[in-house]
RNA sequence: UGGUCUAUGGUGUAACUGGCAACACGUCUGAUUUUGGUUCAGAAGAGUCUAGGUUCGAGCCCUAGUAGACCAACCA
């Protein structure tokens, strides 16, 4: 059993409550369900980790089944993608299963379902189909071919099977009822025919289960315990169940579905209909561009498989739509490679900074921690040398004392390295900065020990020595769209969202020689820049490198809060346009009675200025106010001073009001009460 | 107009049988720091969608509303 200490979700509740109803542990066994027809993203993780965590709390098998039942959208290069994904996720299947194992099986229980008048054969078009369905407010109407005789559906659900038909001509249906409220039981298709090769059964057959059809008798042939799906599946449930009901054997374990939400990342997409759209038009290089929330894509950007499961186990499993801030996710990459990731430096935006006091000729090897986060990880060599390359935004001729960096006259420490001092600048005829002529102390190298080494500096800078420095790609992402919800709107295409600035390239960026052989496996830190990680573009004598997310940077942060680029400001809050005047002094007198002093005078006023705006037969009904909801009634009556003193006539109720209030037990009621009174 | 589900700080989740609304992210302070990172210390932010009811006591139970999501593919 799961501890108890930590809080359960629900569905661990449920496999709780099983448990302690007898349910033996050992029977307990799920899967993990994909259709391979697109790549996996964050929000498969939530189910991968949810299925296979289950699995790995009650050391239950999980299953890994491909929901194969549609030739026409199915591939065997989403099931390659769909396994290395899961497996790079960590997680091991107990057996790697498809529905397209039970065709046989399926068929026959049709076959079984036709005997006992519990299916037919339905030859009408689509859409003669779809006017009998009725509608989710009307009912359906029986289709004329519902009562054949058993015999004619055997003959013609064989003549299905036998390719005797075109596709789109027949259909076995379930005989259900075409009057139910759920649309699902109104005689849902079991078969339909698809023409079209198979990536496992090739040209086998020629009639393919739906769904519902497949995915439940698939869970009862695998004896899966709790067949656990997204939301949008609830309503099938009861067909789930009704399908079992038919070929149960009750000495065998019936499974049972449950349904919990869909994990949804703000500022991207999460259904493989629209990402398939994003690769297909070329929006993005492919299924793993680093911009993809899908899984192959984060691992390219430089994501972990712990970061991912962390962020999957903060995030949560609960039955309400919901929108997970993209943070959080950055939260756990960053919270994962700070412990792990290679410190290195490399230089972005390089400037040109001399050294005039240092020998010409000169080069030291100096030595780097490799992760201060780590004291095991050891340190590499990084060659110094006269002529560095600093970040070109590292440098100000002058500025005011908030700036840490690099000033004229002012020292700083290049980091591992030695404490410098800039004297002047070499510029062009425009005035830009074409070098920094610093002087360096020659006693206050990095861990000599001397006090000059020591000594505090306003701040570090990272640096590469020029003869030394590799050249490199650089690849920074930003958000794919610029909408916290892009597909939200039915007014708009997601499209129109994506954000035209979501990938920058650099193709003239220095890095430390120690990056020459850095593979895809190895994560880096470019101090005091973010996280970067070789892309699988890379050659040996190409070096590209992809930002995975940048250090929180609160200088950024304190220098322009109000001019992100990309960063659209007030999110709409839904359901929030302009608040009446009303409901914003219901919003202050809630907390009216958590104030004191000048807060409590401030939200007085407040008040009393929106009062203004009010009507009485605004306020009037919220004289009922529940007694325990004192705040509310303290803003009621202050509004209703203001009423009166601009002559609002005191009629019953409004002495029923105050009175109320003069005899209530909380004293700041009390006092508005009599104040008015 | 029908059915089903959901509603707790800005966001995501907790709160056991009804008992002081908790945690994480984010935000803001301060300290430390050879990364404006990390770490450490702290703060602000909710009367649990609304109105009733039951109860000594309700986020939780009941009633009625409101809002949002899902349901009419030969998709899954």
């Amino acid at each position: 059993m799961k501890e108890a200490t930590e809080s359960l979700n629900f569905i661990e509740q449920i496999i709780e409550e099983d448990l302690a109803a007898g349910f033996p542990q050992e029977k307990l066994r799920f899967r993990f369900p994909p259709e391979p027809n697109g790549y996996l993203h964050i929000g498969h993780a939530a189910s991968i980790c949810l299925n296979f965590g289950l699995g790995e709390t009650y050391n239950a098998p999980v299953n890994l089944r491909f929901d194969d039942t549609n030739p026409s959208k199915e591939e065997q290069e989403y099931v390659d993608a769909i396994k290395r994904d899961v497996a790079w996720m960590g997680f091991q299947w107990a057996n790697v299963c498809y529905a397209s194992d039970y065709f046989q099986q399926l068929h026959d229980w049709a076959v079984t379902l036709i005997k006992a008048g519990k299916a037919y054969v339905d030859g009408q078009s689509s859409e003669q189909m779809a006017a009998q369905k009725g509608t989710p407010t009307s009912p359906g109407t029986d289709s004329p071919h519902r009562n054949q005789s058993v015999e004619e559906n055997l003959d013609l659900f064989a003549r299905m099977k036998a390719g005797e038909f075109a596709p789109g001509s027949y259909v076995l249906r379930a005989k259900i009822d075409m009057a139910s409220t759920n649309m699902h039981m109104r005689d849902p298709i079991l078969y339909r025919i698809i023409k079209k090769s198979h990536h496992r059964t090739g040209s086998d057959w020629c009639i393919y289960p739906m769904y519902d059809w497949a995915h439940g008798e698939s869970d009862y042939i695998e004896q899966v315990s709790h067949s656990l799906c997204t939301l949008e599946f609830k309503a099938h449930r009861e067909l789930y169940d009704w399908y079992l009901d038919q070929i149960h054997d009750p000495s065998r374990l019936r499974p049972k579905q449950r349904e919990f939400a869909r994990r949804n990342l703000s500022y991207t997409v999460m259904s493989k209909r629209k990402l398939l759209e994003l690769v297909q038009n070329k929006y993005v290089s492919g299924w793993d561009d680093p911009r993809m929330p899908t899984i192959s894509g984060l691992r390219r950007r430089g994501y972990t498989p712990e970061s991912i499961r962390k962020f999957s186990e903060l995030s949560g499993i609960s039955k309400r739509d919901n929108v997970t801030d993209v943070s959080l996710l950055e939260f756990c990459i960053r919270e994962d490679l700070n412990k792990t990731a290679t410190r290195v430096m490399a230089v972005l935006d390089p400037v040109k900074l001399v050294l005039t006091n240092y020998p010409k000729a000169q080069v030291e090897m100096l030595d780097a921690e490799n992760n201060p986060e780590d004291p095991n990880s050891g340190t590499h060599q990084v060659p110094f040398s006269r002529e560095l390359y600093i970040e070109r935004e590292d440098f100000l001729e002058s500025a005011g004392k908030n700036f840490f960096r690099l000033t004229l006259g002012a020292e700083v420490r290049l980091k591992s390295a030695y404490i410098i001092k800039a004297e002047s600048v070499v510029k062009d005829a425009e005035g830009n900065i074409l070098e920094i002529h610093a002087t360096c102390d020659m006693d206050s190298k990095s861990g000599s020990g001397t006090e000059a080494s020591t000594r505090k500096v306003k701040g570090t800078l990272h640096w590469v020595s020029i003869a030394h420095a590799i050249k490199a790609e650089v690849r920074e992402y930003d958000r794919l769209f610029s909408d916290e919800a892009p597909d939200a709107h039915e007014d708009k295409n997601f499209l129109e969202f994506l954000n035209p600035n979501s990938l920058k390239v650099n193709k003239e960026a220095y890095l430390e020689p120690f990056l020459a052989h850095a593979t895809t496996a190895d994560k880096y830190q470019f101090q005091r820049l973010g996280y970067f990680v070789l892309d699988s573009d890379a050659t040996a004598d190409r070096l590209i490198f992809n930002k995975t997310v940048g250090l929180k940077d609160s200088w950024a942060k304190q220098q322009a809060p109000a001019a992100k680029p990309t960063a659209p400001a007030p999110k709409p809050q839904p359901n929030q346009g302009k608040k009446s005047a009303l409901s914003e002094v219901q919003q202050i007198s809630k907390k009216l009675t958590n104030l004191s002093g000048d807060k409590l005078e401030a939200a007085r006023q407040d008040i009393i200025r929106y009062a203004a705006e009010i009507s009485y037969e605004e306020i009037e009904p919220l004289f009922g106010t529940a007694a325990k909801k004192v705040g509310t009634r303290i803003g009621v009556m202050l509004v209703l001073g203001v009423l009166l003193k601009n002559g609002q006539e005191r009629n019953a109720a409004v002495e029923a009001f105050i009175e109320a209030g003069k005899s209530d037990s909380d004293e700041m009621l009390k006092a508005e009460a009599e104040a008015i009174a």
